[in-house]
DNA sequence: CGCGAAGTTGAAAGTTTTCAACGAGGGTGG
DNA sequence: CCACCCTCGTTGAAAACTTTCAACTTCGCG
């Protein structure tokens, strides 16, 4: 990890891509800026560990970052994959309670941080900040919502199908008839953890999407080329049919 | 769905086991207690569900509630078992958004409801009210966590494993070497899409956990014989190794 | 008493995982 | 600059597991 030493008017230009402090009035992110840092993290380091303290609210505004925990086995599991512009762990960090689960980032990455004294300061002098607050407690709620019903899909296929098309929906004011394509945010083990299913079966799946001609696999890129066609996958699992 | 009518003090009592109440100052539980309302479901009735506007919140003081969602092929997937006493979609309420999923009751049940505009007047009054209701959508998230960490489980049995568990752990000030005895929040089949299985797996499950000698099953109620048994489950799929 | 929902059990079918081998890419050090 | 190594991704075949289908039992309730 290292501090970079970034200009003032950097530092706002990150500030308004962070969206619990996209909304707030001038005179909040004025003294935000004053307080914030610029942090870098190398692929593979972490953010944080599971039960650490939380003293320090990460943004994450470039790169990509998971979330995972350790089960008894030993093993790991993805909880959440982030792209930027993206709160990392902001609930333990405004309840100063110990991080349930731990931070890797998954390429080369830049995050906004604030001690957690300096964002409590604000929550108390800004009620407006604290309904925010909320509101991006229950957006993260509802995400998780979404993933458990994903895992909840019988097979592989659907779970893939439903996981790109989550990315055509959520990034998409372009022409609608164009191939979508998706950048993967991180890399293809680590999507195959967060699905639930093993490297392997996630290429297999791949490669049988791409056979069907519905999607396109370029590396870490993929073209959706028929979106209807993963569509009719989660309607019935013969796409086939319609 | 009935309203009944229950002396104030009845009302008071009930109020004192919701968690975001609980701790509230005996001047807003007076306010409150005057606005609530006890209502009664049925087996199987609807609290409400995914996609109307969120205007009163329920809270679970007695029988049983499932949240559940559609999926896109028309089956449905429960996403939260809840034993009283619980919230039931309090994120949606406050924020006053669209519920994001259905509440379906699976025993006949009471709750204590509010109305939305009531609520809010109380978080405008005590800024400590918001900080409780963070501290709820934290513990939730952690719930979600817990939940999307236990279905990364590879088979069956370690999730019927690890779902046991987790009561063994919540309610336990007990005897530490008594079989704990645990009573299923809801029907077989209902905990069993809970758990992303098929009701026969469940059984099946069920079954070989109590050749075991592990647990004994007696109808909607299960006796842990061997907790341990169940923890070396997780540690690794080989419980006879230890 | 009898119906219907819930639960159990068996056997076959279908998926995913596991194990193993191989190829491609990136980074390091000689 | 090239050889080497290690990680990541891909592919095949066998093993393990869950689902599916079907029949049967149990339980609660009118």
């Amino acid at each position: 990890m290292k501090t970079l030493r970034p200009t003032s008017t950097a530092l706002r230009s990150y500030l308004q891509r962070v969206p619990l402090f996209a909304q707030c009035p001038e005179e909040d992110l004025d003294r935000v800026t004053g307080v914030a840092m610029l942090l870098q993290f190398e692929r593979g380091e972490h953010g944080f560990h599971a039960g650490e303290k939380a003293t320090r609210l990460d943004a994450l505004v470039s790169g990509g970052a998971q979330i995972y925990r350790t089960l008894p086995d030993g093993s790991a599991k993805t909880l959440h994959l982030f792209s930027p512009p993206a709160l990392l762990a902001e609930a333990a960090v405004f309840m100063g309670f110990p991080f349930p689960a731990s931070c890797q980032f998954t390429e080369e990455s830049l995050t906004l941080s604030f001690r957690r004294e300096h964002l409590i300061e604000l929550v108390e002098r800004d009620p407006a900040f604290a309904w925010r607050l909320i509101g991006q407690l229950y957006r993260k709620l509802h995400e998780f919502t979404d993933m458990i019903a994903s895992h909840g899909q019988k097979n592989a296929v659907s779970r893939v199908a439903s996981y790109l098309l989550g990315f055509v929906r959520s990034a998409r004011p372009e022409a609608p008839g164009a191939p979508a394509c998706v950048t993967l945010p991180a890399p293809k083990k680590d999507i195959a953890n967060y699905l639930g299913i093993r490297p392997e079966s996630l290429s297999r799946t791949f490669a049988q999407l791409e056979r069907a001609g519905a999607i396109l696999v370029e590396g870490q890129s993929i073209r959706i080329l028929q979106a209807e066609y993963l569509e009719n996958i989660l309607l019935d699992s013969d796409p086939a049919e319609s």
